[in-house]
Parts: structure tokens; sequence; C-alpha cells
DNA sequence: GGCTACAGG
């Protein structure tokens, strides 16, 4: 076993390049990595630098990623590669689940975790060196990492310097090495010239070559249809990957591809179409997973949830239509709306993992390279709020002059620095108001629901307002198949309340609770997994996400009572906790207009009542709302009926400061 | 009359 995981690590493309890989990192305190993805750079190089003693002193190698499953992942294979128990010299740690220990030197987790530990150690000073890995996809908590560690490197040699003028040995501090990961060559000028000219270094990553079509120009799902088609009839055996944009369009392509199949010779139908995207049940999901029955072929129908996420075996042929459906942000109107762009990805490589492929990009090559330049970072097209407040919380209050590599509008920054002190969380001069901004700083939340919270306590109903941001934190909590909609829309009935979709959460979570309180006496932790699973299946809830909420209702009850507050309940007093919802949200409210339409009184704009809320077909006179998207119309979602006159001492109530 | 790409704390 041993002898095969060490022959399979050294026919990685990086195992030949680690003398030079070491002694790069020696040279230079930041160094730029490009590798693609299968170069085996995320799993080999913390052990290269394990190996040549950078764990000294008890010192830690710190991996990020964006995502939780692939800090699990790799710290799995490695613990594996290294033949040690998980937590022990290797380790991961993510939101709910931590299995590191004192002993473990290599330390898998998420940015936005890495960035909470700063929180706590504004120096990271337990790590020696810190990976960040994947940093071309650019996310939110990428990009401020990537931006606090350059700051955070020039602390550290500020405090070693400083030690060794002093003579003061009493604080073990060391400088820092940075490493950034990337996929992308593109990318690489832009971090090395963000890190004042940092060397970068290319590993070399695709184990088998990949052919690149283009087409003349951007086509159509028709022309897609062909594509799959031409594949399958003229091309090699293999599997086809084909990138879609959401639900709608691969059950569109799933059925035409039926549709021709129905035409073709008995013997040309031996194509399997599957889907796969988040939202649907794993157990459907299975499949795309299973090799194809003997002579068949399959065409697996993918959300982008494949290019990162999820690894299907047997690819050969990718096929990329060049859209993407995104979320952006108006911060004008604070709109979030929810398009199909247009969009490269990067994935053309997962066609060779097992052998030469073929990726057919149904665009052109001169509409490529305009796309790879116009995908913008997601910092440039999100609510600022959130990022904000973090960055307060870090001690950066200079947020105009913050060194963002990509700097947001200035728009986007006044938007944000307004919505936060109207919320209470920002002094009239713009620094977070103590003890309020602190206390929502902290919390792993929206500040819209960290605000919500601090205001609860006030109001007697914390306990109420904790299971509401929890539940409104996760995915929809509802379930809602697409063939048995009316079915969940009946069932979702015995939930709902007429005030809005906060109660009904409430009632959810708790009859959920109930129900899970009952069982657990009786049950092991295994089967009362699968009894929940089946309450939820029967009732229509998302089990994935009821899972979730209770995780981050523990979570955020634990911070708040460590700050102090007092879980309280109003009990049967729903008027005191609309109340409170009312006062928490005042910034999001909605009054119904002449002709049945709303309109949202912070924008103006007309918006209508999202399908999903239970309020949907009921027209309450005035609404708080959560959420203001575009999709195919401007809706609100997660809603409550007010009192419009809540609204006024609401707003008075935010403004005491200028009254005391 | 009609609806949810994908992540993260």
């Amino acid at each position: 076993m041993m002898q095969k995981i060490a022959e399979h690590r050294k026919s990685l493309p990086i195992a030949s390049v680690e003398k030079r890989l070491i002694e790069e990192v020696k040279k230079n305190d930041i160094l730029i990595i490009v590798g693609e993805t299968g170069s085996g750079k995320t799993t080999q190089l913390p052990q290269f630098l394990f190996n040549a003693g950078f764990c000294r002193e008890g010192k830690m190698i710190g991996i990020s990623q964006p995502r939780c499953i692939a800090a699990v992942t790799a710290a799995k294979k490695v613990a594996e590669e290294c033949d040690v128990q998980l937590g022990q010299r290797v380790g991961y740690s993510i939101r709910f689940d931590n299995t590191t220990s004192s002993s473990t030197r290599l330390k898998y987790t998420t940015d936005d975790l890495l960035l909470r530990e700063a929180l706590v150690d504004p120096l990271l000073s337990s790590y020696s060196v810190i990976i960040v890995d994947e940093a071309h996809e650019r996310t939110v908590p990428t990009d401020i990492l990537l931006a606090l560690l350059k700051r955070l490197q020039l602390d550290r040699s500020k405090a070693v310097n400083e030690r060794s003028e002093t003579g003061n040995k009493g604080r073990k501090v060391s400088p820092l090495k940075l490493i950034i990961m990337s996929a992308a060559s593109l990318d690489a000028r832009v971090f090395s010239e963000y890190y004042g000219g940092a060397k970068a270094l290319h590993v070399i990553g695709r184990r088998f070559p990949v052919e690149i079509l283009y087409t003349v120009h951007h086509e159509t799902d028709a022309a897609l249809v062909i594509t799959i088609f031409q594949i399958h009839l003229e091309e090699e055996p293999g599997d086809i990957l084909v990138f879609l944009t959401g639900e709608d369009e691969i059950e569109s392509v799933e059925r035409l591809v039926q549709e021709r199949l129905e035409h073709l010779p008995e013997e040309e139908r031996k194509l399997l179409p599957l889907a796969i995207f988040s939202a649907r049940p794993s157990e459907q999901q299975m499949r795309v997973f299973a090799p194809a029955p003997i002579g068949f072929r399959k065409v697996v129908l993918v959300t982008n949830i494949a290019e990162t996420s999820i690894a299907i075996p047997g690819i050969r042929y990718v096929v990329d239509p060049g859209w993407v459906k995104a979320r952006s942000y108006d911060p004008s109107k604070g709109m979030e709306t929810f398009d199909v762009l247009p969009f490269g990805f990067y994935f053309s490589g997962l066609a060779g993992r097992e052998g030469p492929g073929k990726c057919f990009r149904l665009y052109s090559h001169r509409e490529f390279e305009k796309l790879e330049d116009s995908t913008k970072p997601e910092i440039k097209r999100c609510n600022l709020s959130n990022v904000i407040l973090k960055l307060k919380g870090l001690g950066y209050d200079d947020i105009f002059g913050f060194d963002f590599i990509d700097k947001p509008s200035r728009s986007a920054i006044v938007k944000a620095l307004a919505e936060l002190h109207l919320l209470g969380a920002l002094t009239d001069d713009y620094k977070l108001e103590e003890p309020a901004g602190h206390q929502m700083a902290r919390l792993p939340l929206d500040p819209l629901y960290s605000r919500a919270l601090v205001l609860a306590n006030q109001f007697n109903c914390l306990e109420e307002m904790l299971i509401t941001v929890a539940v409104l934190s996760v995915e929809s909590i509802f379930f809602y198949p697409r063939e048995k909609r009316e079915e969940a829309r009946t069932s979702r009935n015995h939930f709902a309340s007429v005030e809005g979709d906060h109660l009904t959460y409430l009632s959810v979570y708790r009859e959920s609770n109930e129900f899970f309180e009952q069982i657990k006496a009786e049950n092991s932790e295994a089967e009362v997994d699968k009894i929940m699973r089946e309450w939820c299946k029967v009732n229509f809830v998302n089990s994935s996400s009821l899972k979730h909420a209770r995780h981050t209702y523990r979570q955020i009850r634990g911070i708040v009572e460590r700050m102090g507050f007092n879980v309280s309940s109003c009990g049967n007093d729903m008027l005191e906790y609309r109340r409170c919802l009312a006062a928490s949200f005042f910034l999001k409210a909605a009054q119904r207009q002449m002709d049945g339409t709303y309109r949202a009184l912070e924008s103006g704009e007309t918006v209508h009542i999202h399908p999903t809320s239970v309020l949907f077909r009921s027209n309450p006179e005035c609404v708080i709302f959560n959420e203001l998207m575009q999709t195919s119309k401007k809706y609100i979602k997660n809603l409550t009926r007010i009192d419009p006159l809540w609204l006024a001492v609401s707003s008075s109530l935010q403004n005491r400061n200028h009254f005391s």
C-alpha cells in the first residue's frame, strides 16, 4: 500500500521540482505558484515544506482553500500519504468540524476561517508558512485574506526586528513565508504586481493533452445539442461533460437529447444523459459517478458545481457553451440581480485527467480572451457591508485607503458604510460602535442578521431571533421537488403563518426540534439521522439545510452567550417578536400600492412578492423583507407583515444617538 | 401567474 502511494507521489508533475521549490521558498518571502489541477501542488508542497524543516519549533504550515470540501479531501489524502492518523500531524479545520490537535503541523482550512483566526491572533503567529490555494477564483474571502497577509507579513518582520533590537526573547515571533497558488497564469501577473514583483513559478499540471476547439460565433442551445451528438457519433469512447447555467437549462437540454436519441437507429442510441446540480437529492447524483453501462457513453449535464467541487471519472470531452448564471449587486438600489452572463471557464483540463481529451468551446477564440479579462472578481459585484464590518473588526479603519487587489467602486463603499451606520454598527465618524459594532463584527452572519440579534437581546426575544437568523442564513429550508410542487406547497401550509415567512420558519424549526428531542432518547445517532431525513422528506423540508441551520444556531448561540447576552424567549408574545423584526429590518420595508404591486421604501423600486413566500397570495399592506432580487421580475423574499407605524418608531430608535 | 448558479463564517 505505502509502496503504491510512494510511486503515485513520484509520478506527480510537481515531484520533479521538489528541490527547486524548496530553494525558492527559502530565497523568497512571497512566492506565486501557477499550476493546474492535477499537478499535485495542494497535497505535495506542504509535505515538501514539512520535510525541509519549515515546522521547526512547533510552527504550522497553513493551507487555505475557498471551499470546505477541498480542505477536507486534501487533508485526508495527505494524512494517508504520510501514514498518520488524521488530526495528528495532518488535520483540517472548517466551520463545524475541527480535526486538528496540538500535534498538527499541516493544517488545511478555508479562507474565511483563517480570517476569523486573525480576529483572535492578528499576527497568525502559530504559522511559519501560509499557502493560499486556488487564488485565481478571487472569492471575497480570498481577496481579503491576500490583503491581510500582505500587511501581516510586514508586521511579523517588524516584530522580529524589534525583538532582536530590544533583546526581548520572551515572545516567539518569526517571519512568515507566503505562497500564493493559482491555476491561471494570467492572474499570476496580477498577484506578482500586487506583492511588489514577487517571483512566479510555473508547475506543469495536466497529465494528458487536451485539444481545444472554438466555433466562429457564440452559439445557442441548438448548436449545443448538435455538438453533443457530433461527439457521440464521431469521437472515440469517453464520457461528455456539458456546463449549463441552471436547473431549467439542464432539463431542457436533457429533453432535447432524449428526443434526438429516439430518431437515431437502435445501435446509435447508446448515450445516457445524466444531470447534477447542488439542489438535487444525492441519491440521484450517485448515478453520475458510476461508470456507464457497457457500450454506453454518459453525457453529464452540470452547473458550475463540477468546475471545482466534484470530480467525475471517465470524462474525455468537455463542452463549454460559455455562459454562467451569476449574482451581482447594484448598490444604488440595494438590489441583487441574477443574470446569465458570458463566461469562459478554466475547466478544459477536466477532459485530460484520464487520457487525451477535447474541449469544445461554443464561442470564438477572440471571445474567450475577452471573457477572460471581463470576469470581475466577486468583491467588485457584491454588497460590501459584511466585508467592511469584517475589516473594521480586524482593525482596518481606512476603507478607502485599504490595499485591495481590485478596488470596489467608491459608491459601493459609501453605500455599505452608510448602511452599517444606519444599522448602528458604526459611529458618526464611521468607527466601530461600542459595543454593538464589535459584537456584530464577531458574528459569522450578514450584518443585518447580527443587528437583529443585538436588538432581540433588548426586545426579550433572542431565542426566537437566533432560530430566525440561523434559518435565514442557510439555503431555503423548504424543498420543492419540481414534479411535486403543489404537494409541497400544501404540506408547507401545515407550518405556514399568516404573519409571514419568519414565523413560518420558526415553527418548522421548533417542530423539527421537538421531534428530534423525542426520538433522540431511544435511538442511536445513525438512526436519529435517518429518522430525521425521513421526517424532512415527508414535510418537504431540505434536510441538509435544516442540519446546517441547527449547527448555525448552536454556534451563534454560543457566541452571543460568551458576549454576555441572556437568551430569553418572548413565549407566545409574537407581537413582540414581529416588532423586533420590524426594528431590525426597517431598512427593507415595502408598502402595497394601488395596483397591488409593492414599493420598496428605501430604493423606491416597484417589486413583487416572491412565489415561494407564504404571503405570495395574500396582500398585506406593509411588510419587511430580507432580500430584494431581480430575476424575471424584481422580487422580495422572506417577508413578515408589519404595522407601518412600527417603522417610524424603529427609525427614531436608530437615531437615539443624536439625542443623547 | 410563477420560482432557487456556486461557495463561505
